[in-house]
DNA sequence: GTCTATAGGACGATAGAC
DNA sequence: GTCTATCGTCCTATAGAC
């Protein structure tokens, strides 16, 4: 009557796991930041126990590096196969492909909206990420407009300060706010004089 | 040798009180968030015990509503000091005297950024204080733009947005970004049509 | 107005079995 | 790969003395 009776539970494979707790964990830090984040729901949310949780991920500040890692990872495959990776696009298209993109994934912006903001603090376990993120995306747009405008660098912190600010009166008000017409319209003055 | 001997403390009269909890709580919450706020951290920056702190404000979340009271307060007065209540000065100016006061105070800039991102989601405290802060920015703008532009509103949504993205980026680096120098760039534009 | 004492959880993390 | 059991710490809040 000893029954051998291996794995009553799922047992799914580490990397489809992986994914199920980054998914999990990108949805919960949209709605409460990392300092709301508990271990607790991730696992929940998983079908897991916590020590289970903590054998994929180590701690939970690598819980957030595998979920930034990730949406790296994701953000560079879908750029590419949006636009190529042609050295023809203008500024323009490239930040309207990102608005585009952005429209249809409100969970994913409001993830980087929140963490955007708790990561300012140099002790938050993402700042030097967002630090370094914020780097590349001025550089690579001023790169972009040199040949476009007087003040490539000026000008790309307005491209990101209004795509940033619209997104979040956007995330407070879904219904009321069209992220794309809105963005259209203020990149109709931000590129008067750029391409 | 029965020595009366009341309050070894210095007991502070309770306004003074407050007004020590609301100045130590605002900067511990855009250090951390309002869900990275602990009781303790904010008793201790008061010499208090936290029951001590609790009795001035009743719970966490009657904190967070005390400190956004005060900013509401602090603000309005603020504004009418540098403006007068005339009915005679341009949104232009408005925005203007805005930003240059935001930039002689990050710390409150931060706590504002850090908790709009926090209160996207309806069950966070400030929810329907930041709501309602947006309804009425974005109403008073547009108002105060209707004789100047054919589209107050796209135009109010969008020096909203671009004030908050540029703060942030000011925020992340103050050395490199002149936020008073960027937004008077920006304005420029923003204002092309309008007054 | 402030304290001590304490209730009653939730937290992140580790050890070790299976 | 997932579990149970447990550690030690932190958390908000209440009761009641002074």
């Amino acid at each position: 009557m000893i029954q051998p009776l291996r794995r009553s539970r799922p047992r799914l494979p580490a990397a489809e796991r992986r994914r199920q707790i980054i998914d999990v964990t990108t949805r919960l830090i949209a709605e409460r930041g990392f300092w709301g984040l508990s271990m607790q729901d991730v696992a929940d949310g998983c079908g897991l126990t916590v020590p289970g949780l903590l054998h994929h991920v180590g701690s939970k500040d690598g819980l957030l590096l595998a979920v930034l890692d990730y949406r790296d990872e994701q953000d560079a495959r879908a750029l590419v196969a949006e636009l190529g990776d042609a050295a023809t696009v203008t500024p323009r298209e490239i930040c309207a492909a990102l608005v585009r993109r952005n429209a249809g994934q409100p969970e994913i912006v409001r993830l980087f909206a929140v963490l955007e903001a708790e990561s300012l603090t140099p002790d938050h376990p993402a700042h030097d990420y967002f630090e370094a993120r914020q780097r590349r995306t001025l550089e690579g747009l001023t790169a972009a407009l040199k040949e476009h405008t007087a003040e490539p660098e000026a000008v790309a912190v307005r491209i990101v300060a209004l795509m940033d600010g619209l997104q979040i009166q956007w995330l407070r008000n879904p219904g009321e706010v069209d992220l794309v017409a809105q963005w259209e319209a203020a990149a109709a003055m931000l590129f008067a004089d750029a391409g």
